[in-house]
DNA sequence: AATACTTGCTAACGAACGTTAGGTTGCTTA
DNA sequence: TAAGCAACCTAACGTTCGTTAGCAAGTATT
């Protein structure tokens, strides 16, 4: 079951760990070669350049968030049990890879173009995709928010602060996070009805 | 009523301007200078080195903030209102200095000890009173959530993910941002049902 | 008129930066 | 057994980094 690590892939999981740890510009080549146990030119055998690695992070990750998305999406159903399954998602994508998602989420300006252009288009479409399912939920009558566009901002703020806490040996694990994530976005702090949720077992597209 | 910023003000200023674009690390003396028209080392007449200038924005914001939750919570209420008023003061902070908000949020890690750990028990501190409005709303039954510390981490994504996305030419005002942000926090997606929040004209504490 | 303060300059320091060149070792494959 | 390849080395490149020293001009204060 565990995977065995191209040095290339130890390389990047190693680079993604300081990149979020000290961020991207405060980490030298001669940081991660000391990390790795190597030379700092000895890496160059392995990656073109500094910011390749920061481009494959990113945009392995961008993969992962909009495949999670794509397998949440199969399923029809309301807007809301819609919206739980994408949060679910995003939540696994997310805790899976914590100092990846990290890294996606913050490291992400100093690709330089035309890769950032091409981040910023996908953020973009994949924040597409939950403002569509808010929508939705508008038209349904399902939801009733102020404005769409920042109730979009609230369920990403929500999610994309997560890996700022989370620890996967805490208590809290992703699915309860998942769930207690939609129930605060859907009912928020006052509701105790919150019976029309759908329960996290309807969620689980796999077992 | 514009402010006479004083040389040592305006390379703060300019600098924050930087460090939130391209981040603390990633901007040089060098770029600091350019940005002011001067010599990279003319601006050691004016301070003493690159990482006092993220010391003084970031504990300037942080006395900002405290300062505009002491006002807030000066005025007694339900856990609803002053929870409401806090959120408003927290906003009203964030977006009167966007620049500077991105720094304290975003760069503070690049801050050396001791000052790092001091800037990390203000955070404490500061998301402790929260906490604690949250925990009165639990005991009188205004508030029912599954998680209390959950719940403040949800506020605080909302609050802090802000200064991504806000701009003071654009449509959205700060007094809107905090009224929408209570809303959501409070009544989730889902609720049509608000009148039990006080309205933005009873938020004002002064005029 | 003398003093002090503000603001800026040029020149340069040692250190750290990302990266390249060229070579060596040891394992794997034909 | 030879060839190929993955992994790492030392040495060094040119550049940029934060910062210091020493000095000069202008402005305000005494």
């Amino acid at each position: 079951m565990e995977a065995v690590l191209s040095r290339k892939e130890q390389i990047e999981k190693t680079a993604t760990a300081l990149f979020k740890m000290k961020g991207f510009s405060a980490t030298s080549m001669r940081d991660l070669a000391n990390a790795l146990g190597i030379e700092a030119a000895s890496i160059y055998s392995h990656i073109k350049s500094k910011e390749e690695i920061l481009q494959r992070v990113c945009f392995r990750m961008a993969q992962e968030f909009f495949d999670a998305l794509d397998a949440a999406e199969s399923i029809n159903g309301t807007a809301t049990e819609r919206l739980q399954r994408a949060i679910t998602a995003h939540v696994q994508v997310l805790t899976k890879n914590t100092a990846a998602s990290a890294v996606f989420l913050h490291e992400w300006r100093h690709l330089s173009e035309p890769h950032l252009a091409e981040y910023l288009s996908l953020r973009d479409k994949y924040e597409g995709r939950f403002r569509s399912i808010i929508r939705d939920g508008i038209s349904s009558g399902e939801f009733s928010v102020p404005d769409e566009k920042f109730a979009t901002l609230m369920i990403f703020s929500g999610l994309n602060w997560i890996h700022t806490w989370y620890k996967p040996e805490g208590k809290m694990q992703p699915e309860e996070i998942a769930d207690n994530l939609s129930a605060m976005l859907l009912t928020g702090l006052n509701n105790t009805q919150r019976d029309f949720l759908i329960t996290p077992t309807h969620l689980n597209t796999t077992n």
